[in-house]
DNA sequence: TCTCAAATGTTACGGTATAACAAGGTGATT
DNA sequence: AATCACCTTGTTATACCGTAACATTTGAGA
């Protein structure tokens, strides 16, 4: 199962990072891999209550936050939503494309890119951090 | 004075487009202007609260609303906030530098990065839209 | 003046996220 | 084993962000 392939992964990157993916991180992100794009944190919460049968806004957020600081989520801040990284153990800055009329989101690297962004930008003075570059626009099925 | 001129051009910007920069647009673009970096609409709503006694969310989000498809403010997503637009006129899509520690907010250019972006893009099927590029980082002053 | 469409006012609500403190678990030190 | 420090999770409450729906006003054109 890919689920399950992508938890073994997820268990040793954190393993390797000294930060542990405990029984609640691992459910959230199990239920964060059974949708196929952007996810909402209160979307997480409404599957976490039924498997659980109580859980409050923080234990999502806590445990959402936990999996994107260790690199298994990205967060799509103009969607309000989280998608899983494809790309874990390769260090990398995503540039992830969402596609706004069905949701379908799809990973790159945006490594090179962020090369000449880094430069434009250090001429005006920023150091631009660690990040993700998110663009929308329509993927190639709902073009036709 | 720096704003009275901005919402001169803004004024005949709106014009041009054929849309209307009433009072009440013209009063939140100044509140927002009055700023130095991104501002929030409840802050906005605040202000105007000030000035004309009372004021709902609608009112306001509906005046950064327009002002956004105007081209006249940026939202930042990442934030839940706006910053003015610098490039009214030239036609453009910005590449918003945004200092972590300050709230400073530059903008560049961001057309030759976003060509190279699209061609990327294009390869996994995507067609990207008309957007603008955020990165966060610290400006030349906060890092001393 | 009349009419219609756009803009604004008003109320109410729903979605997003965090503060603050309590309780439980884990592993190292003694 | 008992203690302690630290991380994780539970719990309550609240703050912040944004919009739906409908009423009312405004203003440009017939
Ligand atoms: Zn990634
Ligand atoms: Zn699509
Ligand atoms: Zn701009
Ligand atoms: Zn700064």
């Amino acid at each position: 199962m890919e689920i399950a392939c992508f938890i073994e992964a997820a268990d040793r990157h954190c393993q390797q990072q000294g930060v542990k993916l405990t029984a609640l991180r691992r459910q959230v992100l199990e239920l964060v891999l059974s949708y196929s794009g952007v996810v909402k944190a209160y979307q997480v919460l409404a599957d976490l209550q039924k498997q659980r049968g109580i859980a409050a806004p923080p234990t999502v957020y806590r445990a959402l936050d936990f999996l994107v600081a260790a690199g298994l989520l990205h967060k799509v801040d103009a969607l309000n939503g989280y998608i899983v990284c494809h790309h874990v153990g390769c260090s990398h800055e995503g540039l992830i494309l969402v596609c706004g009329d069905c949701g379908r989101v799809e990973e790159l690297d945006a490594t090179p890119v962020l090369d000449v962004l880094r430069q434009q930008a250090g001429g005006a003075g920023f150091a631009i951090s660690q990040q993700n570059l998110m663009l929308t626009g329509r993927c190639e099925a709902c073009r036709t």
